[in-house]
DNA sequence: ATAATATAGTTTCATTTGCAACTATATTGT
DNA sequence: ACAATATAGTTGCAAATGAAACTATATTAT
């Protein structure tokens, strides 16, 4: 293996989407920072879902925010000591508990939102809107060619 | 915000470079295994750079790696241990301690890359390379962009 | 030359993570 | 109906991580 071949080895796929992912979660967190809004990356990432799902099993939560159970009843936990959900047992299958949005933990929510789009739009900056959708198609074959 | 909007955040470019980049992974740490070699991705992480560098500080290697100095002190006790690596102290500045593959080192080396070449073969699939460097386009621009 | 500051690497400690065991409820097969 | 198996969520423990303090060496300013 030449010397050039294992350069392109070190600035690989793998080394650049892991740097980018850390610039664009770096970004955020300090976004959220500045703006004095109390919330992690990993809350945020479950928070959003709720918001969406209505009241998500933590299970969906699971596979839609990528974690393991544990983390997904650890993070609930958080969320729920800050009041911003509420656990609900469902009502036929009671191994289940879905997770439902306070009123608090919807305003943090819109006010995050903002702070999304912007940082959103720092990590994209003048990029072409046709490069990204490329770039986004790139990434779902990619996550599909690994799917076993 | 509607609610197709909210979906559009949810599956945003940063769950996407997530998911992707934790299947690119997994898929070689799977492949690693299945082979029957003994290394961590961190240690792999920081075993490559080394044989490219020839004997990077241990600074140097953080950089690379994206990884704190505790970080690489640990990997480099670890790689120290299991005999693939060792640490000289640099002849000029003593502070400075450069990390050198021993021949068990550079062996692990050309066996684990086959790995990584079948790893990104399995990912990038049927994916035209033309979509492939846009895709690098893309990371290197967001890595810049939020580039303080 | 000496004191102050800076740098490379290590260690320590608190926090986080990840896996496996555990509890409670539900489903399946006899 | 009952035993066996499966599923959702929680807990506990060991290992990984990250920030700050610490050690040793080097550089800079007086």
């Amino acid at each position: 293996m030449s010397k050039e071949a294992s350069l392109k080895f070190h600035m690989n796929l793998g080394m650049l989407i892991r740097s980018a992912h850390n610039s664009m979660t770096g970004r955020f967190v300090q976004n959220v920072l500045d703006s004095g809004i109390d919330i992690s990356m990993d809350q945020w990432m479950v928070l959003g879902p709720i918001w969406h799902f209505e009241s998500p099993s933590q299970k969906e939560l699971g596979k839609i925010c990528l974690k393991d159970k544990p983390s997904i009843t650890r993070i609930i936990d958080t969320l729920e000591k800050k009041s911003l959900v509420v656990r609900i047992s469902d009502q036929i299958d009671h191994r289940i508990k879905r997770v439902v949005l306070t009123n608090a933990g919807k305003q943090l929510f819109y006010d995050v939102l903002p702070i999304m789009e912007k940082t959103r739009k720092e990590a994209r900056g003048e990029i072409p809107d046709k490069e990204i959708e490329i770039f986004k198609e790139v990434l779902f074959k990619i996550i599909q060619n690994l799917e076993d």
